[in-house]
DNA sequence: ATCCTCATGTAAGCTGTTACATGATTCC
DNA sequence: GGAATCATGTAACAGCTTACATGAGGAT
């Protein structure tokens, strides 16, 4: 009975090691600035739980001895819980990080626009054209907030890694923008070629 | 009391639309056929519902009113349910669709590489290599299977917009691949600047 | 004979969200 | 004094997955 047995780290849903992983750089941090920081950085390539989930999940961390916490005394004004990752939890976290390509499975895209899109035949054209106009009005905005989280990012010692993702992200954007004028331009084709009724 | 007084339409989740979208096509389909149907379209810009959660939402869609089913009888070898539209439903999905493009909230990813890659700080330099370099294998499978997709779609009627969602999703993978190539151009430059230790 | 695909479902259980409750602090 | 933000949680419940159960038909 050393310690736990080789423990087969993959147990975890990859939202416990996202939040995990929020813990693995400097500073020790409270739920609730996770949260924030999340919001910040991590829903561009990967996704922002719930502030309750947050909760739980530090919560489940503590338990499995990945993290631990400290309830701020008297020091400080408010009263907060501020959470650290152990040495056992960095552990497991690099193992998990380390899995094959095939373990984190495909990315996960729920496209709403492009499901609309696909049942197209139901909608007017000037309609489809619209919603796609829009979502590319989103994705402009989404860029933007992209590029002012790359702003606030460092980039030195293991910060790189977070700018690199962002550096992802803002490309992933760019495209997402080029593949929604793409479609655009499909579908105005389509109208060309195929117009309401008539000739 | 005419008939329902403008019902909300909105209350389903994405899946409900998606399954009922798929009812939406010309033909009566049972729930199986639904679920290849997804796997090998659908989940290349949404995503394919578990089996027994077709079969759920099959029987919630009927129970709304939007769909129908008989029972095949004997003249069939096998016993199996067919699932038709209604017109009810076919007037709310179609209402579905026209929605903004805010409504359905952008597009949700999930990528559980870049999430590893985020925390390159805890793994070796040529394991996050590798990792990317998985990634882009599996991706360039998935493009074949879009193009295989794409294949079968015939682009004709009501079909071209099925073709243009496996349009998108083939001009989507191949984006894919090119953020995954840059992001190892990113990742060796890192190793360049800063290698493991020495000079 | 055996295995695969077709075909439909039930049950248990986890993941995750929204809504609610609570209270302190800071800013205007 | 009032609103926004900080901060933490609970409870209810929707959504979805896995595992299981069942059985027929077709292929080897």
């Amino acid at each position: 009975m050393r310690k736990k047995q080789v423990a087969p780290t993959q147990e975890l849903p990859q939202t416990a090691w996202a939040v995990l992983g929020l813990l693995s750089f400097p500073g020790e941090r409270t739920g609730y600035e996770l949260k924030k920081w999340a919001d910040a950085s991590l829903r561009f390539f990967y996704w922002s739980p719930a502030i309750s989930q947050i909760y739980a999940e530090l919560r489940r961390l503590e338990a499995l001895g990945y993290a631990r916490s400290e309830r701020s005394g008297p020091e400080e004004p408010r009263t907060k819980r501020r959470y650290a990752i152990t040495d056992g939890g960095r552990a497991a976290l690099a193992q998990w990080a380390a899995a094959e390509a095939v373990e984190s499975g495909p990315p996960v895209l729920k496209h709403g626009v492009l499901l609309r899109v696909w049942l197209g035949h139901l909608a007017a054209p000037d309609r489809l054209r619209a919603l796609v106009a829009e979502h590319i009005e989103g994705t402009r905005d989404r860029l933007r907030e992209v590029r002012e989280a790359r702003g606030q990012a460092s980039g030195v010692g293991e910060w790189v890694f977070p700018e690199l993702a962002l550096r992802w992200s803002e490309r992933q954007h760019l495209a997402e923008l080029e593949l929604a004028e793409a479609l655009l331009a499909d579908l105005d084709e389509l109208t060309v070629r195929a117009p309401g009724d008539g000739s």
